[in-house]
RNA sequence: CGGGGCGUGGCGCAGCCUGGUAGCGCGCACCGUUCGGGUCGGUGAGGUCCCCGGUUCAAAUCCGGGCGCCCCGACCA
């Protein structure tokens, strides 16, 4: 492609209101532009990069027996009212003529089960891997960070279908050995990470991460351990008990740094109240080390109930002075370690040294640094997610009427699995990763282009010549070559392929003529290269290109 | 949903407080110059100042309402 005929508005500032790196690179290089709040269109070189990346999901998922196919965007409302997830606040709603009501599509479980349902009569018809790339309509309460969190966006979502449990396990690890392979080949440095299944059913799931500063999600860290925060679990680093006892006069110290100091004790040593109301209507105090905070995910998990935090009429004591009390039922988080806490005394203005005992203990408490898993250390790190996997199990099968036969002609459901891969966080979370001061640094398997070729000189100079020549060339070897002849200077030139960041720069001039070569430069890194011959320019740069990240 | 900020040529901004013919840099067009890190000089095009209403002789500027966008937090099934 000739630089001088694409359509590659770049900008020497960027958007006032972006923050992440991706964000403004993605703008800048002329790769994206936004249309509303979370609604982008990619232009044309930031679209190669999407179906590039699009292209290696392809065939890392037909070659675990995927088939692709087309599920439509906007779906009959019926549909999702009979899955029960009808009505969510992210759900774009609409009518057509007839005053029928539909939604827009945020995931395609329901049209996916509704054709197994429909299709599928017999054991005989499972296994099947069914995938498409298809646009999401998700109305988030707040889109941002450019491409990495918008309302509308590219996502390849498969689904597993298997007579048994035994079956989804084999699909799903199916699909994480595809998800490692596409990573690797997208040159992320990434995690698989164990995850929450939500409320929505489910009992497997993991996110493939892409630690980046603009990450919206947290992992847990350790060698040989990788989880989400949300679910995270370590061992608490321990903290000495306190030596106080008996009553402790604490008037106004409503929060753990008030009662730290006025006690002077450590939060560690201090015991900090949750007082919460299950799904059911029961009461329940729960009580962590005032260093730690409660993990709303887990606490839900391991109380196998949705939760509330109960109002102050419900307490019936006085918030901010609440200790455990023999009238509620009391939760102590796994880092409370048997012993003397400061913990409120249930009366107004005052604490007391209370003995939790031993007994039984729930993890409800977010990781934090430092805590250890198997005796390493975790650290903590901002991670994009760009993908994930899931067991449904019979979720949608279920009120989707999802059946087969078994050999004994009885009816059965369909287990399934749910796996998503979205493109466009790949490409950001690659530029998050990649870059540096002047640009992007594309990994080579996603790079808008492979090589491209900057002409310097006038147009009709011999430099001008030899470097349409070198674009022929490479070309006839199946690069994607960029040939920048504009009729612009040295300087815009190489600025501008610095920020649209190809892996690989062939510069023509006057000053590498004179050795009848053309210089290389790698972009990751702006590493010198050995000089290419023009001569000999498709098989040096097959070689200089084997080399690079 | 809570908090904060912004809306003025394509991009980045000033002007608003204190009302009086809309400005700067970059970009763009043309001429010349230069031609290996955004060269230099000249000429020029381009704006419903987010929208509606009000105050006023006069509104980008003051007042009221609305819309849009961004950031932080909550949320992200």
């Amino acid at each position: 492609m000739r630089l001088s005929r694409l359509f590659l508005p770049t900008e020497r500032q960027p958007p006032a209101d972006a923050e992440a790196v991706s964000h403004k690179l993605m703008v800048r290089a002329g790769l994206i532009r936004q249309v509303g709040a979370g609604l982008w269109s990619w232009l044309p070189a930031g679209w190669r990069t999407h179906e590039r990346i699009v292209q290696i999901v392809r065939e890392e998922i037909d070659a675990i027996g995927g088939q692709e196919m087309l599920m439509p965007v906007m779906h009959p409302a019926e549909l999702w009212k009979k899955s029960g997830r009808y009505g969510f606040p992210e759900q774009f709603r609409l009518h057509d003529r007839k005053g029928a009501e539909h939604v827009l599509a945020m995931t395609h479980e329901e049209v996916v089960t509704l054709h197994v349902a429909n299709a599928v009569k017999s054991y005989r018809d499972l296994p099947k891997i069914l995938y498409h790339f298809q646009v999401k309509e998700r109305d988030e309460p707040r889109p941002r960070a450019g491409v990495l969190r918008t309302r509308e966006f590219i996502m390849k979502d498969s689904y597993t279908f298997d007579r048994d449990a035994e079956g989804l396990q084999a699909g799903y690890d199916l699909h994480a050995q595809a998800y490692a392979r596409i990573m690797d080949r997208c040159g992320l440095e990434w995690y698989e990470v164990e995850s929450d299944v939500g409320m929505m059913g489910g009992s497997m799931a993991h996110e493939y991460m892409a630690p980046c500063a603009a990450g919206e999600n947290e992992v847990a860290l350790a060698p040989g351990y990788a989880a989400n925060v949300e679910i995270a679990s370590a061992e608490a680093q321990a903290v000495p008990h306190t030596t106080l006892s008996g009553a402790l006069s604490t008037p106004d110290a409503t929060t753990i740094e008030a009662v730290s100091a006025a006690v002077g004790a450590p939060p560690g040593q201090l015991l900090k109240a949750f007082p919460i109301v299950l799904e059911g209507g029961e009461r329940v105090d729960v009580f962590l080390r005032g260093d730690h905070r409660v993990n709303e995910i887990k606490l839900r998990n391991a109380l196998k109930s949705d939760f509330r935090p109960a109002r102050e009429e419900e307490i019936g004591r006085p918030a901010g002075f609440l200790g455990p009390s023999d009238g509620v039922r009391t939760v102590f988080d796994a880092a409370v370690a048997p012993g003397p806490y400061v913990a409120g005394a249930n009366r107004p203005g005052e604490h007391e040294v209370v003995d939790v005992p031993a007994g039984e203990r729930l993890d409800v408490r977010d990781v934090v640094a430092g805590d250890t898993v198997n005796g390493s250390p975790i650290t903590v790190e901002p991670a994009i997610e760009v993908g994930n996997i899931f067991k449904l199990n019979t979720r949608y099968s279920e009120p989707l009427g999802a059946t087969y036969l078994d050999e004994n002609g009885k009816e059965q459901l369909i287990y399934m699995g749910s796996y998503g891969i979205g493109p466009a966080r790949i490409a950001a979370a690659a530029v998050e990763q990649f870059h540096d001061d002047a640009g992007i640094a594309w990994p080579k398997a996603i790079a808008p282009y492979d090589v491209e070729v900057v002409a310097l000189g006038k147009p009709g100079t011999d430099a001008a010549r030899a470097a349409e020549d070198l674009y022929d060339q490479l070309r006839t070897i199946g690069l994607d070559v960029l040939l920048d002849d504009r009729p612009a200077g040295a300087g815009e030139k190489f600025t501008d392929a610095e920020l649209l960041g190809c892996p690989l720069r062939l510069t023509v001039g006057r000053k590498s003529l004179e050795s009848g070569s053309a210089e290389a430069v790698a972009r990751r890194g702006r590493a010198d290269l050995d000089p290419i011959p023009l001569d000999a320019a498709a098989e040096a740069v097959r070689e200089r290109w084997q080399d690079l990240p």
